[in-house]
DNA sequence: CCAGTTGTTTTGAACGAATCAAAACAATGT
DNA sequence: ACATTGTTTTGATTCGTTCAAAACAACTGG
């Protein structure tokens, strides 16, 4: 183990030596620094995609407990423009970060209990969509987010009727 | 006119009494009291579709100036649970407001400018998309938003090149 | 046409999410 | 190892929005 290998263990993260490697890889070529509060970030959304700020803040705490959220919110934008990590932000709750990019994927979001889940893009890939008049702009990119009810918000909602209807 | 009429003439409202009372008609028909801010939000939001709450507060406020801000938040708010208006929240803006419901329509941002225009949904109407996999959920509604450089701000960029290339 | 009821607006404060700035610090390239 | 460059911490501040209580005004029924 190198001394700067040893540092991230110091600062207190338990990652596999094999998956520490890859994050930090990933982390690298996208041309960013590798440190720990980036690695544990990384991490952090791997295991929780479609987190906000303040859950992989959570997350990374128990790894890092001495990392700020202005921390995180920095490693998330850095992450960003890097093309790291991708961001969304439906109507009503904080921004979400995911790992996956690249291709153009879509949200389906529970209006009851907020989870979210990812949705294929219907028509090939990026933009899967065009509008009928785009009115003369230049249209690079369509955002869809589905809104519905979950599966188990569906059990609950008919549980809770037949306890509530007699 | 009618005592309650002139009180909205007192209040300071400069409307057209056939404008002012369809106004008053269609805020009066979703159930809920007419009153001058109520009315003022409603025609400010006819002029200019896509407000945000600071932008509709300083349209109302030259006809009324006395209207709180947390008053155009309220009124927007009972309009949008009366089904009045529609709120739109595109990522890294505040929300916008809209007098065009009923039907379920897109819309298309410039990400340079803002601008926001109305796109008529592709495929019949509500909701006009459905996910491939909805992995379980009951889909209610699509929301789609289209990213991209609105016809001006293309012209703007083009000169703006020419100006820094030679 | 007036009074009571109900709902709305004002006033003032507070909140969550995100951003800014400067100083302390740490990762890479030589 | 050192210098450079970029990152993180610390602390404060912004913006958009919501909350709460008291003052007030629109509708309804007498």
């Amino acid at each position: 183990m190198t001394a700067t290998e040893a540092s991230y263990d110091d600062a207190g993260l338990r990652l596999a030596a094999a998956d520490a490697s890859l994050l930090a890889d990933s982390i690298r070529s996208a041309g960013l620094k590798v440190t720990a509060p980036r690695l544990a970030v990384l991490r952090a959304l791997t295991d929780l995609p479609h987190s906000n700020a303040d859950a992989l803040f959570g997350a990374v705490r128990s790894d890092l407990p001495g990392t700020s959220l202005q921390a995180v919110y920095g490693v998330l934008a850095s992450f960003g423009t890097a093309g790291l990590v991708r961001k969304i932000e439906p109507a009503g709750s904080p921004a979400l970060f995911e790992r996956r990019v690249g291709d153009n994927h879509h949200h389906i979001v529970c209006t009851r209990c907020s989870v979210v889940h990812d949705v294929d893009c219907a028509v090939g890939h990026a933009p899967c969509l065009t509008p009928v008049d785009a009115l003369g702009f230049d249209v690079r990119a369509a955002e869809v987010i589905y809104w519905g009810l979950c599966a188990q918000c569906q059990l609950d909602i008919g549980s809770q009727a037949e306890t509530a209807a007699p």
